[in-house]
This record gives C-alpha cells, structure tokens and sequence, in this order.
DNA sequence: CGGGAAGTTGAAGCCAGTCAAGATTTGTGG
DNA sequence: CCACAAATCTTGACTGGCTTCAACTTCCCG
C-alpha cells in the first residue's frame, strides 16, 4: 500500500527542508499514486511526452541522452528524493531519457494537475523553481568537471560528490554505500572511456582513496579524494522534497 | 531613461511567449530599474549573494566556474532575454560568475521582493519555473556536447546553437551575426585547448560551413554544420520572457 | 610607435581512446 | 545443480586526437 506523504520516509533525511502540515496535505493530493518498477525498466522517453512526474522514493536510476551515433552521455545520476519530469512538465516532450538501475517505487504525480498544482500553491511553486535551480546548479558542476578535470580528478570528483550525497539521505553505513551502477554509467556521465575509467578506478584503489566493487562503494579517504579533484568545499544546501 | 516592459523589445521576437497585458504590469513592478555596465564588468561573482536579479535586454556575457588550479569553464553564453541570477534568488549564495563580454544593459529586479512576487503571481512563478526547467535542458545540451561529440562536431554544434539562438532573438541579418567572444570563450565552454579551437574553426571555414572573424559568425552552410555536428534537429520552443 | 591582447601556425609529447583477449560474474535453460 | 551464454570487469598494447610549448603575426589603444 502507498506510503503517505506525511510519513515519508525521505523527509527526515538531512538533505530536505521542512515542511508544513498543510503543505504535506496539499501534496498528498497532488500525488496520484505509487509505481513500482523493475531495474532496467525505461521511465521516460527522449521524445515521448508523458503524462506523469515522479519523485524517486526508493532505488537508483539515471538520466542520459543519446547521439546519432550511439554515444551516450549520462546527465546524472538518480537517488531517492529526486523530481523526475520537470521538463515533460513545462515543456512539450522529454529531451533525455530516464532509465531505473535498480528496482524502484516512485510517487506518481499527473502531468495535467501540474500548473493548476502550481497555481494554487504558489509557496510549493517556488519549491519547484528551487529544485529546478539546483538542478541547474549541480548540471553546471558536472560540465565544469567534464570539461575541465582530467580523468584522475573526475573521478575522484564524482566518487566524492556520490559519497557525499549518499550520506545527505542516509544511505551511508560506516564508510560505504550501495552503488549499483555499471562502470560504464560513470564512464558515459564523464565522458571518459569504459577502459580508461576502469584504469583510473584502479589508481583510485591503489592510493587508499576509494573503492567500488560489487556495487559498493566504499571511501577510504574523502579528503585525499577532495584533494585529488580539486574540490575547495561542498555544501549541500538542504533543499525542498516534493 | 529606463524601457518600460510594456515597449521592451525584445518581447516582440520570435523567441518569447506572449504575455498579457497585466502580467506585463505586474512584470513591471517587481523592476527595480535598469543598469547599463561596460564590456567586461563582472555582473555577479562566484561565493557573492547578490541582491539582484537581471534580465539581459541588450549587449552579451558568459556564465562561468573557475577551478583551483586555474581552469574556467564556461557555463554558457548569454543573449538578450536570459534572467540571469536564479541561483541567487533561491540559494544562499552564486556558485559561478557571471561577466559582461560587451557593453550590457540589463533589467534589474530585487531579489528580497522575489519571493513575495513569486507567491502573488503564481502564473509568472510558473514562468520562471519554465525558464529553469529550459536553462536545464540545454545544460544538459551542452554537457553532452562536452563529454561526447569530439572537436568538429562538438564546435559546429556550438556555432549552429549559437547561430538558430541568434535567429530566434533577431540578432541575424543575412547569413550573419555578430558575435563578439574570443575563441578562448569558446574553447573554454568546450573544454577544449584554444590551439585546437582555433585549428579545427579553421577546417570548418575550408569546408565553408562557417566562418567566425572579427567578431562576426557568418553560417554558410547550417545543414552541413548539422550534419557534422549530429544533430538532429533543433527546435527552440518559445519560452517566456521575465 | 611601443606594448598588450587576440589570433595563427608548426612541432612534439601525452592523456585517453580503441582494439583485443582473457577473467569473472550473472543469468538461464536443461 | 550443472552447462552454456551474456554481461561486466580487467589488463596489455597500440594509436591518435588533443594539449602544450613556442614563435610569429595582426590589431588596437594609449
């Protein structure tokens, strides 16, 4: 049966802000219901446009856009707390494709409540411009590290920013996490190649930085991976949980 | 003396939804002015808290993060008709710097006001929503540029971008606009080295695809530029305008 | 007319891509 | 529960696109 919004599991966690008994009543209507879908399952479609938005409640899944030559960027990575759809909301079609890693439940939301939604709501509107400009924000952090960072830094980067993000809705044990991606994600989220992102992993594991097998990640050193990719500091503002 | 919204000009193109008469007058209380600054003024600094907002009406910038050991990337360029500072109005503080490239004039909004102005007019809030959910997109636009496409294609999709943006705001006559970056801003929003930058802009001059000279981008060719690029087709949704 | 910024061009070297093959794990049907 | 197939991970060797270094040109502004 369907959690409610009022008891949200993901609510407590340390990355998302507060929020007000009615304003959880107004979302707990918004909600259209739970989904539950297998790993490997394809959300949203480039191109298609979909009737639904979701928030990620449970497993991993990512973002990514294909070229006419197969090439496949990941545009990010998705965890629990997620608003997946904001562009099918807003706009006419999906520009990238959602893709479930792992089985995930998803809260379902209807596309077509979306601006009356907005409208009598405008304080949960301004929730959604805010994630939408974080977003914007950790986009713009991905291009600067693919763009600038060579493969050493990137990764170390990435692992860091996962690791980080990981502990932010407690999916941190000790020193380690689930992470049940292929090499190949990361290798298609920082545009390296599946070859050479496994060689850097290795250097990685060598210097006592990080290691990641069998779905698990697990930080050594977080700050020698902070060193490495040239993060001065991260802070991970809370932010709004639709 | 200051453009009144009502005769701002830039609603009149092609790029920008319609808007009514009196969201135009609520758009017109929420300015707080109009700031002209000169070419190379740095409008908003990384790790600032601005109390502004702007919109672009006229001259260009670029959007950047710089790294520790130096590197810049540029986020993105920004024409006439980009609400600049969301990041501001919503988090606590600008994760990248925004510069002046030419001379600029640019609306400025109040950024204590915008969360009042958000909540007394959900239907503009919606719009600023729109505008992130599209500044959104083509980050990811370009982050797949960067981490996928190689040199060619990745510079033709840059100038073929570039170029259907200038149609889409008027800034094209003929087969030209001007566009007064340096190739350094160029390579640094690829993540290119400027030497190959201006090596491969030469071989898509021989091909007579385009040619980028004293500050001006001349498209000879946007199909062939397209098809190096793969791209497969591009369609500027109009979008609104704040 | 001198100096700095931007653009151009050539040459050398390296980081990362590609190719290839084997090891390991996972899944599946008999 | 084994056997085979498919997916993923590893590792080595070769190649090449891009970076770096360096010098020279052009343009502009004081």
């Amino acid at each position: 049966m369907a959690t409610k919004c009022s008891n949200c599991p993901l609510r407590k966690k340390a990355l998302f802000t507060p929020v007000s008994k009615s304003d959880i009543q107004t979302m707990q209507r918004f909600k259209a219901g739970e989904m539950t879908v297998e790993a490997g399952t394809t959300l949203l479609m480039e191109g298609s446009n979909s009737p639904q938005l979701f928030t990620a409640l449970n497993g991993m899944g990512l973002r990514y856009k294909t070229l006419a030559d197969g090439s496949r960027q990941v545009i990010n990575l998705i965890f629990p707390g997620d608003f997946i759809g904001l562009q099918a909301g807003v706009m006419k079609e999906m520009k990238h494709s959602v893709e479930a890693t792992t089985d995930m439940t998803l809260c379902v939301f209807d596309r077509t409540e979306f601006y009356r939604f907005f409208k009598s709501n405008p304080e949960l509107g301004f929730d959604i411009t805010w994630l939408a400009a974080v977003a914007e924000h950790f986009l713009g952090e991905t291009l600067t590290t693919v763009g600038q960072r060579k493969a050493m830094p990137a990764l170390a980067w990435a692992l860091h920013s996962i690791f980080e993000r990981g502990k932010a809705i407690g999916l941190v044990r000790g020193n380690q996490m689930r992470f049940p991606y292929r090499q190949q994600d990361l290798a298609d989220a920082l545009g390296l190649s599946l070859v050479h992102t496994n060689k850097t992993l290795g250097k990685l594991r060598d210097l006592n930085a990080a290691r990641w097998e069998d779905s698990k990640l697990q930080v050594l050193d977080q700050d020698k991976l902070a060193e490495i990719a040239m993060i001065d500091e991260i802070i991970l503002e809370p932010r709004p949980l639709m």
